[in-house]
RNA sequence: GCGCCCGUAGCUCAGCUGGAUAGAGCGUCGGCCUCCGGAGCCGAAGGUCGCAGGUUCGAAUCCUGCCGGGCGCGCCA
């Protein structure tokens, strides 16, 4: 909780830079940070510096002019000016830890709904190890969101009427010669994603081997798109359960969706025709009648990047001097089918509230709270009422990899040229890098690039779904588990099986989401598994062991001293915060303390620039300062009731909010490890 | 060709809207379990922040140009 104070801080150097100068300065422009130790203070403002200039006044007279004008603010003790110009502040670091302690409960509603998209994997086969950052980072967001306080749904888009699905039901029928039932028979026998997997792959090679048989591929989406059975009967068996095999995969982890949108309702519910008469009437699009995409419906391509800035000037029209063609993206194909641009333009719209339908719904599973995972429909036999309002959102993220970031511009573009300029510029592409392996990775599983090939010489070697090329998500995380497992067993004998299990699964679980968020999203990440095996160091079970550590020390003092945190809390009152001043000690007590307190901060920053690389490091830091902490400085040995007391209120704040990060991560703390 | 991204220690990466002495993990070397759990802690070595200019009181950070690498630009998604 710094936000409130970092607030009051601020408006207060306003308001003496108004008095002092007469001076009118944006109090969220002036500049807080961190001084390097905390000798030099507990929060610094380097305003005086660019002030200097425009007042004709040196940095340290600045300063000391601003802290002799500040008044009182509360929380505050002194503020002081640095010999270099900067202005120093010291907390009330009894205060505040009280402050903070006392000051429970969440933060109110704020802004309006977001709509979050995330995992949106090819209802056709198992989700593999890219889909898992997709999924890490988008549950992350959410996360993240709800605990700014911030309305959010979750979505989670599913084509079930494209390509990827069409292939696996060209191998279903003309490979292994199945009809509905006998697809059923093998969904119920086996491991279905995994059995799709392989299958998916041996029809891209049955691809290649004849170039002609791309027909048949053409032929069975026309049917999938034209509900002509038993392709279509097939498409949609085949979606449902590799969907649910998705979900089960994505509980593991603690990710869940509120609503899965499917690609086929948006077709059958006229929501593309809806979408296509508004762009029409805009004349976003147009029918090309000449040249290669005569007879397709296209979209002129914004090269200066589709939507302008406000109050920029209008672009030029891209045909200019040089004679070049515009380029033009077609919508519609000339043979009437829409592409994948077209559909989501039309969900788009209904996300943003500018299309004027809605869905109907049907229950489809249960979320991992227990509350309901609802689905879009157009059957009126399925549909429920009442069901949540979905949709209509002040604002859209959408998480998908940076190789679709040319798609997402168009998806904007065709925001502003349908007029809604004000939707597109709240619609976000939250784009991310791709996950590759590492070449000893990929040796270990048996697909290393053939020695001297151009693969070989790439710093790594990327996965391909149609290859069958790849991490299975659920193989990974079963690894990870069990790898746990054999931690937990050596460590702790005495523990029961089942006891061991979910510890093993936690741990297991926070090693792959740590590990999914720790790097900056626009980095490729070169899978390892021994690496991502590895429990030591900077690593999800790593900042689990700090909670854990803390966890017991508060088991002993409530089992030795009858004391529990609410205890503790009102005991320091009686003592002076010895332990959070007075030495070296005391400081590095209060600069965990402190650090702790950032959390509302660096959660507020990650949701504006989407990069949650910073979460994880924050909370790497925090446990790092913690496990200092822990062997320095004792809570139970120590004999000092004051400082025994100070400490053990410290430790049990940062132990929360470390707790706090770890959660908006979505790792939970097992109770022993 | 055009567009986006990346280049920081041996390796993998942080470094927030420019600010106080460029950090972490792994690896290497050396210490620490009669002491709240060693998935830990303490210490050491290790960096022309790709190169060259520019803006600024101040640049790893902003601008320009190069060099090296990745991705995208389809009647696929």
């Amino acid at each position: 909780m710094m936000l409130p104070l970092y607030d009051r801080l601020r408006s207060a150097i306003r308001t003496a830079l108004a008095t002092q100068y007469a001076l009118d300065r944006d109090a969220a422009a002036i500049p807080l940070e961190t001084p390097p130790t905390r000798a030099f203070g507990d929060i610094g403002s380097p305003v005086a510096f660019e002030l200097a200039r425009e007042l004709r006044k040196a940095p340290r007279v600045i300063a000391q002019d601003l802290a002799a004008a500040l008044g009182p603010i509360e929380g505050v003790t002194s503020v002081s000016a640095a010999p270099n110009g900067y202005l120093n502040v010291f907390l009330d670091r009894g205060a505040f830890l009280t402050a903070r302690l006392a000051a429970r409960g969440t933060a109110g509603p704020r802004g309006g709904k977001t709509i979050v998209e995330h995992t949106a994997i090819n209802p056709n086969k198992a989700a593999h190890i890219g889909h898992l950052r997709n999924a890490c980072l988008g549950d992350t967001l959410v996360r993240a969101l709800r605990f700014r306080g911030s309305p959010v749904e979750v979505q989670n888009y599913i084509d079930d009427t494209g390509v990827q699905v069409a292939d696996v039901v060209v191998g279903l029928r003309h490979l292994e010669g199945l009809d509905l039932a006998g697809v059923r028979a093998i969904a119920d026998s086996t491991r279905f994603d995994y059995y799709c997997w392989d299958l998916y792959a041996r029809v891209t090679e049955w691809y290649e081997a004849d170039k002609a048989r791309l027909a048949v591929r053409a032929e069975t989406l026309h049917e999938i798109e034209h509900a002509i059975d038993p392709s279509a009967a097939i498409g949609a068996f085949v979606a449902e359960r590799i969907v649910r095999t998705h979900l089960v995969t994505m509980g593991r982890l603690g990710i869940d969706y509120e609503l899965l949108t499917w690609e086929g309702d948006i077709l059958r519910l006229q929501f593309w025709a809806r979408a296509f008469e508004l762009l029409k009437q805009k004349g976003a699009i147009f029918l090309q009648t000449e040249g290669k995409l005569a007879g397709c419906w296209v979209m002129t391509i914004d090269e200066d990047g589709g939507v302008p800035a406000e109050g920029a000037e209008p672009a030029a029209p891209a045909d200019g001097a040089d004679g070049e063609e515009p380029r033009e993206k077609v919508i519609v194909r000339s043979n009437g089918t829409v592409t994948y641009v077209g559909k989501d333009m039309a969900y788009q719209f209904w996300k943003l509230g500018v299309l004027g339908r809605d869905f109907k719904y049907r229950r489809f599973g249960t979320r991992l709270d227990g509350e309901t995972l609802w689905a879009t429909t157009s059957r009126t036999d399925e549909a429920v009422e009442p069901h949540p309002s979905f949709g209509a959102a002040t604002a859209t993220v959408n998480v998908i990899d940076v190789r679709q970031a040319y798609l997402q511009q168009l998806l904007k573009q065709a925001l502003a040229v349908a007029g809604h300029p004000e939707a597109a510029r709240l619609h976000t592409h939250f784009s991310y890098e791709m996950v590759a392996l590492s070449h000893a990775t990929a040796r270990e599983l048996g697909f290393a690039p053939p020695p001297g090939s151009e693969e070989a010489a790439k710093p790594f070697v990327e996965v391909s779904g149609r290859k069958g090329l790849g991490v299975k998500a659920d193989d990974l995380l079963d690894r990870m588990i069990d790898k746990a497992l054999g931690e937990v067993v050596r460590r702790n004998p005495e523990l029961p099986a089942a006891d061991a299990r979910q510890t093993a699964e936690r741990v297991g679980v926070a090693a792959v989401r740590y590990f999914m968020v720790k790097f900056s999203r626009t980095k490729v990440i070169a899978f390892d598994i021994d690496e991502a095996l590895s429990f030591e160091g900077e690593s999800g079970p790593y900042l689990q062991y700090a909670v854990v550590r803390a966890n017991n020390i508060f088991q002993k003092l409530r089992d030795r001293d009858g004391l529990d945190e609410a205890a503790i809390a009102r005991a320091v009152a009686a003592h002076p915060p010895t332990a959070l001043a007075g030495d070296d000690a005391a400081d590095r007590l209060w600069s965990l303390v402190l650090d702790a307190a950032k959390l509302d901060d660096v959660v507020d920053g990650c949701v504006r620039t989407l990069e949650f690389a910073g979460l994880a490091k924050y909370a790497f830091g925090l446990a790092q300062g913690f496990n200092a902490v822990y062997h320095a400085l004792p809570v139970l040995a120590e004999e000092r009731d004051d400082v025994r007391l100070w400490r053990a209120a410290a430790l049990g704040y940062v132990r929360q909010q470390l707790a706090a990060a770890l959660h908006t991560m979505g790792i939970d703390v097992p109770t022993r490890m």
